[in-house]
DNA sequence: ACCTGAACACCGTTCAAGT
DNA sequence: ACCTGAACACCGTTCAAGT
C-alpha cells in the first residue's frame, strides 16, 4: 500500500500526471495491474493518495522553516520553503491546486492545518481579524509565482530568484501595513 | 479549422481536459475522428490552438480594461477583467497556466502583448526599472488567487471577494510604496 | 483532394477462474 | 485470501482503400 503510493508518487514526477499509469505503478510494485485493486479504489484514489502525502510533506516543511521567532522573517522563511518545495516535487505541488470542481476534495482537516504557520504569522503582523485575508494575499501571491516559474510562464527575462525576493518583501510589508494600527 | 477548435474549447468547458477527446471534437462538427488529422496535427496541437484561442480573448479584456486614465484604477480593473476571464472561461484559463517542462510553450509574442497592459500599468506606478518585478507580483497574485477560487481551495470560509478586493488594494499600495521616489 | 473503416498500441477497470 | 488472464469499453493515431 505504501509501496504503491510511492510508486506513484515517482511515476507522476519522473513522468507528469499522464506517466501515473495503473501499469506503471503495477511493474514498479512487481504485481499486475488488476491486483492493483484489491489495494486501491481506482487511479483517482491513486492520485488523491498522492496529494494527501504532498500536503502532509508541504505542511511539515512550512511548519519547520516557521521558528525564526520574528514573524516577518517567519513568512519569508515560509516562502522560502513553499517554493523549494515546489521545486522539488514539482508534480507533486501541481496536484495541490489541480482540483476541478467535480473531483473529491483533499482532507480538509489537512488543508486547514497546511495554512495554520501562515495564519499564525499574518496574525501576529496585520491582526486577528485581517489573518484570514492577508494569509490569502500571501499564498495566492507564493502559489501563483511558483506555478508561473513551474509552468514556465516567466519568459520575459530578468533574474527570477530576484523577482521572487521582491515579491516576498512587497507581500510583507503590504499585510504589516495592512494592520489597523499602521 | 474554426469550427474544430470552437468545437474544441465547448468540449473542454463542458467536460474539462479529459472531455477535449478527438472523438467529441469529430461528432461535433460532423466528420470522423481521423479526417480531424488532416486540419489538427494532434490532440495536443488542438489543445495547444484552444489555449492560444484563450490567451487572445484574455489580452483582448485586459487592454478594455486598462482605459479608466488613472494607472491606480486601471490595475484594479485589470485585475477583476483577469478574474472574470478565469471565471467565465475556467478550463481555457487552466490550460495557459498548465505547461510542463517537455510541453511546446504558447506564441511568445502573443504572451508578451498579453502583459503589455500591466507592464505599462506597473511602470507608471512603480517606475520603469521597477516594472517588470511589480507586474510579476501583481499576476502571481492575481493567477494565485484566480487559480485557487477554480480548485476550491478557499475553504477556511470567509468572503471571497472581500478578500479579493482585499488583494487588489494591498498589491496596489504595494507596487505604488516600491516606487524609488517613495 | 477528401473522407473513412479497419487496425494498432495503449488506457482504466471488471471478473471469473486459478492457487 | 490473494493474484491474474482475458475481456470490455474506451483512448489517440495511422493508413490503405474508397469516392
Amino acid at each position: 500500500m505504501e509501496r504503491i503510493v510511492a510508486a506513484a508518487r515517482e511515476a507522476l514526477e519522473a513522468d507528469g500526471p499522464e506517466g501515473l499509469t495503473m501499469q506503471a505503478v503495477a511493474d514498479a510494485t512487481g504485481v499486475r495491474a488488476p491486483s492493483l485493486y484489491k489495494r486501491v479504489r481506482s487511479r483517482r484514489d491513486l492520485i488523491r493518495l498522492v496529494a494527501t502525502d504532498a500536503i502532509v510533506a508541504l505542511t511539515r516543511d512550512l511548519d519547520a522553516a516557521a521558528t525564526t521567532g520574528d514573524a516577518r522573517r517567519d513568512l519569508a522563511a515560509v516562502a522560502t520553503a513553499y517554493r523549494a518545495f515546489a521545486h522539488e516535487r514539482p508534480e507533486a505541488y501541481r496536484l495541490l491546486f489541480s482540483g476541478a470542481p467535480g473531483e473529491e476534495p483533499i482532507d480538509p482537516e489537512l488543508n486547514e492545518r497546511s495554512s495554520a504557520a501562515l495564519i499564525r504569522i499574518t496574525s501576529e503582523l496585520a491582526g486577528p481579524e485581517r489573518a484570514l485575508p492577508a494569509a490569502r494575499l500571501a499564498v495566492a501571491w507564493a502559489h501563483g509565482f511558483v506555478s508561473m516559474e513551474l509552468a514556465g510562464a516567466f519568459r520575459l527575462g530578468g533574474d527570477v530568484d530576484a523577482a521572487f525576493d521582491y515579491g516576498v518583501e512587497r507581500i510583507v510589508a503590504a499585510i504589516a501595513g495592512s494592520a489597523p494600527a499602521g
